[in-house]
DNA sequence: TTATTAGTTTATAATCAGTCTAAAGTAGAA
DNA sequence: TTCTACTTTAGACTGATTATAAACTAATAA
């Protein structure tokens, strides 16, 4: 995916191709694999990997706008801060809670047999399994 | 269960049983139902239900040294602050993401298969089913 | 092109949950 | 009662996130 392909894409979805949010797609989806990463990991990628120093602000402000197109995912975590996912399919998850390392589960991994109705009145959005695991300690 | 029960269940797990943690005990497991509560409702309630102003730090610590003693369970959700669980059975929850609102389900409910090894070195802790529910917009 | 406008970025301040600190208080043991 | 370790507390502090409001810029019309 080159440079146009991203202008296009934002337009599309009515977001303004800013040169921030270019480069933001740049970093965030010309990979070869999909990844997880904090606000933070991201502001600083920004700065390191591609010499672009992008306010806080916006790269917040981004990734709720890319959020809410469907760009990438939030991950529901315990933690302080939220975690990110470009692994946009429905999936699931290992989470190592003394790391705070994620790794993927396809969703077709796991069998969720017996989900039981939700309360009257309410409809599932979503199923998030998430499996805590830590080091075996010797 | 009495003030005697509790100072004895403390006592018997090393914690020193102070008018501040007697009275939490209280407020946790003297109830027909187990429940779900944030640190900030546990404050309000103390003083409210309980006529006990507890200082917010006391709050959290005994909410942590519990947790640790297994009395109660934090859940882990995506949101700003994080909710304790006065059911420590292992179990998942419905999780209204408009109004916050979580649902026990019971762990012999929903039946996981499949369930994929953890990652080399690493060992399961714990799984945590949450199904995100929304209200019917009708 | 230029001018206009609405959307965007930014530094900075504000908020808010949670933690830390250090002084004052208290339970348990002697 | 005395001693000590544990506990509580107010208030300072941190760090993630959000709000603000001024400067900037992409899109559009003239
Ligand atoms: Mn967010
Ligand atoms: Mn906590
Ligand atoms: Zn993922
Ligand atoms: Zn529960």
């Amino acid at each position: 995916m080159k440079n146009q392909d991203f202008i296009n894409k934002l337009r599309n979805s009515g977001l303004r191709p800013t040169k921030q949010r270019i480069k933001i797609c740049e970093a965030l989806f010309n990979t070869e694999k999909t990844f997880h990463f904090t606000v933070n990991d991201l502001a600083k990628m920004m700065q390191k990997n591609f010499n672009e120093k992008i306010s806080l602000a916006t790269v917040y402000n981004t990734l709720h706008a890319f959020k809410k197109k469907g760009y990438v995912k939030e991950i529901s975590l315990g933690n302080d801060n939220s975690y990110f996912d470009t692994n946009i399919s429905s999936h699931h998850h290992f989470y190592d809670t003394k790391t705070n390392e994620l790794i993927d589960i396809d969703s077709s991994k796991i069998e969720l047999k017996n989900i039981p109705n939700p309360p009257k009145g309410k409809s599932i959005k979503e199923i998030d399994v998430v499996i805590n695991v830590e080091n075996d300690s010797q």
